[in-house]
DNA sequence: CGGCGGATTGAATTTTCTCAAGCCTCGTGG
DNA sequence: CCACGAGGCTTGAGAAAATTCAATCCGCCG
């Protein structure tokens, strides 16, 4: 609605999007100062999550993307006979709800880890936008496509037969989207439960607890309730392998 | 290169896409003839593959998305360590390639489980057309959509932990694909060896074995090499939950 | 301080894997 | 057209891994 012409005095205003600090992660494309204020006018700020608090529900319309400023979030999909299963867990710089687009509803629950905070992109000025400068669409199709090679490397960490593959993976995937994001050296912060990581893996929770602690004894890591501290990463890629 | 122009006379003429029988699969959208018209140029077809030759390799230089028109391919991506692992199995129908977009390498390779046909559709010029015909681009998006959520439904498929649960999710999710590309009624017709499906689904070959035949026994479906016929489609369903 | 959800640990049971032997099927070449 | 071979599939038995059930334990929040 808002035409270009509108936005032409903000340009060296630092909007919010431009001083949001995932921006990199979330939109990661060379907009120029005015495309950055389009996108900041569409963006539908902000969001704030309480543990345990529901972001969509499964059939929920679909409005738009949510980008994760800070936090952490799980997505569960549910089975045909109600049984609830983790589909991802998903943190600051990311952007969930593309697997509504097409069918214009939410497949899933998305659920917060911890007090969580998420900008709406509304999908249909998303479009529009994304019509009006080619690259800003461009970036969207990659991002989808970044979503689906995700979702891919998820799959090779759910096809190994043995338990510690699957966690040793697990751990390394966490530790490097952690570390990307400003995450400390060496350290995995577990944002959900072993119940979660248990679902998320096809493993039941005690052996999810049995394994890190058995990683423990073997001097791989070091294990402070949900702080994890990696003290041998060559080892543990090992066993990823 | 070739303009609008160049095609007015064209609009009469059925093109080759607007012939071909996985159309709505492929590109579902409602283009009308002359937006047909500007596709089918873009297409390059078409490449036949015999059984186990490679679409693509890993780290191939991505050119665009294949369609594939008959036949079946598998996906497998490559582990750190150098394991092969299944990630999909596609059909008549189905894109593939879209989690190369981001990077502009194929991150896996792509090889033929029997005689197939694809079409390449070039991604500069589907991008290029996606400008000119939002329509078009708008059913790019929702596509890439679908295919994350495909992916979903396999991390729920690969999310339980009983090797009959997987097998069950498995063969109903085979089966509805089949039966919407034109299949028999109650026929699985498996393109893959069983040594595949195991891979793919994070079992030993002789696991996957042992519960077709027990499946069998159980007189939920007859085996017949690589042919199964369902007999009991809710009982079936009741397993995979 | 009490309680509750989460985490650990143990023991018995079940499932799955591994290794091994043999069979079946299909395609190739004589 | 048949024989042969290789790859795929089945089946068995023993070993290993994971699940289940149950009993605590821990740590955080009210």
């Amino acid at each position: 609605m808002t035409g270009p012409a509108g936005s032409l005095k903000l340009i060296h205003v630092k909007s919010a999007c431009e001083q949001c600090r995932v921006r990199e992660l979330c939109l990661p494309t060379s907009l120029d100062g005015m495309q950055l204020n389009l996108m900041d006018q569409l963006v539908k700020r902000i969001k704030h999550l309480k543990k345990g608090d529901y972001l969509y529900h499964t059939g929920d319309e679909f409005k738009g993307l949510y980008a994760i400023q800070s936090g952490a979030l799980k997505t569960m999909g549910l089975t045909a006979e109600g049984r609830e299963q983790v589909t991802g867990f998903h943190m600051g710089g990311e952007l969930v709800g593309m697997d509504a687009v097409d069918i214009n509803k939410h497949p899933c629950n998305a659920i917060a880890l911890e007090s969580t905070e998420v900008c709406l992109l509304p999908f249909d000025k998303l479009e529009e936008l994304g019509q009006q400068i080619p690259k800003l669409m461009h970036e969207l199709t990659r991002i989808m496509s970044r979503e689906i090679l995700r979702e891919e490397n998820t799959l090779i960490m759910l096809g190994s037969t043995s338990a510690e593959q699957r966690l040793a993976r697990f751990l390394l995937n966490l530790y490097k989207r952690q570390l990307a994001r400003g995450g400390d050296e060496n350290v995995v912060k577990l944002q959900m439960t072993r119940q979660d990581i248990g679902n998320y893996l096809g493993l039941a929770f005690e052996t999810v607890s049995r394994h890190l602690n058995h990683l423990q004894d073997d001097g791989l890591l070091t294990i402070d309730n949900r702080k994890l501290t990696l003290l041998n990463h060559s080892a543990l890629g090992a066993l990823a392998n």
